[in-house]
DNA sequence: TTCTTAATATGATCCATGTCATAAACTGAT
DNA sequence: ATCAGTTTATGACATGGATCATATTAAGAA
């Protein structure tokens, strides 16, 4: 998101991490900006039953994990690496002050965040629609409105597994409600393969 | 949040709209920046059976509905007057011009976002919980740290329908909970107050 | 005050999803 | 090619919250 040469002027750290680290645990409080080079992170809340919540993922040029910084609060989620990862760090106030020097910049940071928020608001929306079928037709069909190309057969390019950290239904239900909606002509299975 | 003298140089319009009554409805696409004079608004969904889940309620000073304006994307939630209401209304141009006259007020905003991003997150995560005692004593909770002073008993100042469509937990089991909380003696019932 | 509406309350019943167990299929690493 | 770990799959069963019905209490309007 914040152009390389723009961020290095700053001074971040860059950071290696090998793959399944976390970065930083929910509760932790927020002293960088973090923006990934090259790899994944997703952030995930882990219930107490040790099952995985996501609340988002984020690959190469993008940030996360901002919102606490803002507020000094503690983070609401764990980062953690999917693959072996590189990232920039930066220092919370030098972050302000690329903002505050870079107004596009800034104006650029909130035209994602808000995509986020939008994001989650629909999250909240189907987890209060108590429909598994609903909720997951619906999460496909924002996939497909996001990275589809035109009127092609969407590939769902995620595991079962995946669809159930995202939503917070549990795996097994995922599998027979994508059956169920395979049933109704809702989805189409090729092999395993989600398509819509 | 945008001061008064400073909303008022880029000709806003007032809009005085009588309670219970939609100003735009999910699905909408939004042309205006709103903010608060007097009342309240919340944003809401409506399930397919009818029944409200509630994204989020603002009163007097704060805006809302901002996020879809930077995408020209619909609003993933209505806007529903709580009492009569009184708000600026102001068209996305004269408002992105606003933010960028403004750096100071666009920090704020990106703060006033990122704050309720983290409530968003948190609703989420609790939603991913399917245990609702454990959902209504974290919200709860995060009240008490958002607005309870001091060590005091801190009266939970919603109803439980309020809990119940904030939450997305039907209202029976939100008051079945409550008193299961109450003889746990997480809360305290006093009349039908809850304070904790 | 009276009327109307919303909130609270409680019991009975239902059912979709969670849970648990087990196994096969697949994937990636060594 | 082999092994370990993950994903997919399926059945049996349990259960917490949803649903439905009904009634009481409280709050706000006329």
């Amino acid at each position: 998101m914040i152009p390389a040469e723009v961020i290095e002027k700053y001074n971040p750290t860059k950071l290696k991490l090998p793959a399944d680290t976390f970065l930083f645990m929910e509760g932790d409080l927020p002293r960088f900006y973090y923006q990934i080079i090259s790899g994944q992170i997703k952030m995930i809340n882990i219930n107490t039953d040790g099952k995985e919540f996501m609340q988002g993922q984020f690959g190469g040029g993008q940030s996360f994990g901002e919102p606490p910084i803002f507020h000094n609060a503690p983070y609401p989620a764990s980062a953690k690496t999917v693959g072996p990862t590189v990232l920039y760090k930066l220092h919370r106030d030098k972050f302000f002050q690329l903002l505050k020097e870079h107004p596009d910049l800034h104006l650029e940071l909130t035209s994602i965040l808000t995509k986020r928020m939008m994001y989650k608001a629909m999250i909240m929306k189907e987890m209060s629609n108590h429909d598994a079928q609903h909720r997951i037709l619906t999460f496909i069909d924002y996939l497909k409105k996001e990275y589809g190309t035109n009127n092609e057969p969407f590939l769902v390019n995620l595991t079962r597994q995946q669809l159930s950290n995202l939503l917070g239904i549990r795996v097994e239900t995922v599998i027979r409600t994508v059956k169920q909606l395979a049933e109704n002509g809702e989805v189409e299975l090729r092999g395993r393969k989600i398509f819509r």
